[in-house]
DNA sequence: ATGTGTGAAGAGCTTCACAGCC
DNA sequence: GGCTGTGAAGCTCTTCACACAT
């Protein structure tokens, strides 16, 4: 067995796929890590690194075929055929989600959306009909469904997640800031922002603490902070 | 100057408070590193390490005293008094946040809001009138704000943000996939849906997998991965 | 010359394990 | 007995530095 993968490496896999769909659209074919490393802000060497993991996919001197890197980082993540979301909840951030833009660009397509609001339910947003949530279980269950987003209140969240739970949903990405409690085969992550506001917070008012430390030579004491 | 403190540990600060928020409506006086461990989903040692950074909190054979606990989080994450929020691009998301109850109780104020469209200036949501983003530096140099968040579409959001830094701002929460591009002295976070679903997606489609490592007694190969 | 792939060193974070206090 | 605080060990991730390929 090769050597693990750091959870890190998957997480800088979007991010590239990202930058190089740009670079095709600029008409470049051929690129460095160090421009690329230059383009997401990171290190060459940790950009090779991530890459080895999955293959040698450059050419020493040369450096990474553009749309190639592109196409195999998306299959490494599995993003074709489009990644199928279920989307419960359709307040203002559910409505967001539904009229954003590049979902299918980026590889996945909301194809079930569900409230629990009447007036809602029957309405068709960017061509997907919102659904009574009653009939959530058997709706997932007939659709293939490999993503839900959770965009309830809060206080409707953990049940929703255990319905999901049950019905064999295996990934969610929830905007309620949680300790959703659910079994180690499902995969959970939450959105939770004023955890990422509090920390924002925390180090910029320290920031002039850090500039006189770096006028006195020490190393920074905080990694930059970019999800 | 003492070791230094994980970026991880602030990650988590704002956490435990939310939990010891919690604790204290349901009226527990006192808890011990492993019950807050439970709750949060974490390893008790890690608690103890992170609370230590900062001080002696604790007594011993005894535990931690939940309000002072959460007292002293909130002032060292620099909660009191709130933090000035001014929010920029009142759409879906920028509504939510606008209806999001729960802010001020967890240190933060929305107290400025911007938009460029007509029909949106002027109106009042939850306190707060939304201004004309033209007048965005004059209006953010007379509050003091401690953070901005931007949730504009994507291909307003470099400008903006380059406006924020020129103003001096010195902390942006972006909805915007970014690569921001700011100098060192501005914290920048931004909120990467695409990413995390791509990550969930990677590891969820993986489960099987290792299922079956753990079955054959290898260690887990990924974190649990929660923000 | 240019730029990859990678073992080894380094940095950062977590967990262990236990002394010390209640 | 119960629980904290913490050095040391362990683990994970990043960076260095250089052999090797074009």
């Amino acid at each position: 067995m090769k050597t693990s993968i750091p959870n890190e490496t998957i997480g800088r896999l979007f991010p590239y796929f990202r930058a190089l769909m740009c670079l095709i659209k600029e008409g470049k074919d051929t690129i460095s890590s160090y421009e690329l490393a230059d383009l997401c802000n990171l290190n060459p060497a940790i950009i090779r690194k991530d890459f080895s993991y999955f293959g040698d996919f450059g050419k020493r001197g040369v450096g990474y075929n553009v749309s190639n890197l592109m196409n195999t980082i998306r299959n490494i993540l599995g993003l074709i055929p489009l990644k199928r979301v279920a989307l419960i909840g359709v307040g203002n951030i559910g409505n967001a989600l539904l009229l954003y833009p590049n979902f299918e660009l980026e590889g996945f397509k909301i194809v079930l959306a569900f409230d629990n609001q009447s007036t809602k339910i029957g309405r068709k947003i960017n061509g997907v009909t919102i659904e009574d949530v009653s009939y959530l279980e058997k709706r997932l269950k007939s659709h293939k469904i490999h993503l839900c987003i959770l965009a309830v209140p809060e206080s409707a969240a953990p049940v929703i997640a255990h319905r999901l739970a049950k019905t064999g949903v295996k990934a969610i990405l929830s905007f309620s800031p949680c300790q959703l409690a659910m079994p180690d085969n499902i995969k959970v992550t939450c959105v939770d922002l004023s955890t990422e506001m509090a920390r924002l917070v925390y180090y910029s008012s320290r920031e002039i603490f850090s500039e006189i430390r770096s006028l006195q030579g020490k190393t920074e004491r905080h990694k930059k902070v970019s999800i």
